[in-house]
RNA sequence: GCAAGUAUUCUAGAUGAUUGCUUGAAGUUCUUUUGAAUUUUAAGAGGAAAGUCUGGACUUCGUGUCCGUCUCGAACAUAUCGAGAUAGGUGCCAACGAAAGUUGGGGGGGAGUGAUCUUCCGGAGAAAAGGGCAACAGAAAGUUAUACCGCCGAGAAAUCGGUAAGGGUGAAAUGGUAGUGUAAGAGACUACCGGUUUACUAGGCAACUAGUAAAUGCGAGGCAACCCCCACCUGAAGCAAAGUUUUGAACUGCGUAGAUAAAUGAUCAUCUAAACAAAAUCCGGCUUAUUGAAUGCUUGCUACA
RNA sequence: UGCCGGAUCGUCUAAUGGUAGGACGACGGUCUCUGGAACCGUUAAUCCUGGUUCGAGUCCAGGUCCGGCAA
């Protein structure tokens, strides 16, 4: 789990994120980027709808997709970015390494953008 | 030994490595304070957390009292009764309980060789009233009704009369067997079996059970998960209830698990195979999903002593 | 999280507890040089599992799916 810094909470920066931000699309679930001057790091959230299963399914996915972003925050990844992230999540993949594959991807092209 | 029934309990992986979260307590650093960072330590999902099917606690609201709702009449403030209309629920007996359509126990009905299981189980008018339904088929479907075939009698015949034993129809057709009786038949009558009602005796808190006696030729069946009748019960909404500070979102509500885009984890290796599935105000019960065990008791069959 | 509502042919809809009907569509045929229109025919449904009943789309219970509302 991330710690409370890294998280967004408010209602209103998900529709802004959602309307304004970049957006990189994959085959298990799409990024969306914003970039935002007033916040001291990058902001992430996760959104899961029920398509994905029943709630302990959604859980574990989205407790895969933290770590990920914890193990790249460890990598100093997003080191001097003021980003606002939200992930929503298409499909259920099958091994924690093919989704760890593509969301390096994602995110590296997100920075790019 | 095989097969089966039942009750209770446990289990949600283990070990190691890497990397993380929430809350409480204590310490350190920064900060005017609120607080932030960090270290140590303690605690951190379920039997169903689920479905939201129910009963409460709790909160607010309505109402002067009485409380399902409405109307009328009268009474009262140390504070409620009657009449009429009408909505919803419950329904064998007793017990536990805050309450419940729950639980375990008992009784009646049903299933099983049995252990045992199962059951929304008051009332169809005699005791406490009535209405309604039963397609198609059938002569006839609810009334002390009815004659299609058959049977019997009369008649030359057409037909008329008697008859519910037999056939046929249907989910359902007025108790069964034997005899008497008769033109043929029929509880019309008799015996036995079955039923109903009443009384008594015995057992049981009771529902009820068993027996005995008397009455009754049997007084007509099904559906109240159709209306209804009888008895009993019920103010409304829900923590997104609501409260506080203050005009803007916080905090409280909040718990020796206690979050708020929502913690209790993720990955790899070995062993095992292990499913269903994640708290959100809190408890009681129900229902549904489902893995592997452990323990106790019981029954049937077979074999041996 | 809490509170409500719904489910009938492919689609839209009917059906006092008694043979699940209609429209549009699809398919086939007639007519026509061809197509359309018209006419005739065919196809196809009660969300699932139990219960009450002689008999359930309908009544009752449980489940599944879909939708709505809530400072």
């Amino acid at each position: 789990m991330l710690k409370k810094k890294y998280r967004i909470s408010e209602k209103k920066d998900f529709e802004r994120i959602y309307s304004l931000g970049k957006k990189v699309k994959g085959e298990f679930g799409m990024l969306i980027g914003l970039e935002d001057e007033k916040i001291a790091n990058c902001e992430f959230g996760v959104v899961v709808s029920k398509k994905i299963g029943k709630a302990h399914q959604r859980n574990k996915f989205k407790r895969r997709v933290r770590n990920i972003i914890q193990n790249l925050l460890n990598q100093d990844f997003f080191k001097n970015k003021r980003l606002k992230i939200t992930y929503i999540a298409f499909k259920n993949p099958e091994t924690f390494e093919v989704l760890d594959k593509e969301l390096r991807e994602q995110f590296r092209e997100l920075l790019e953008k």
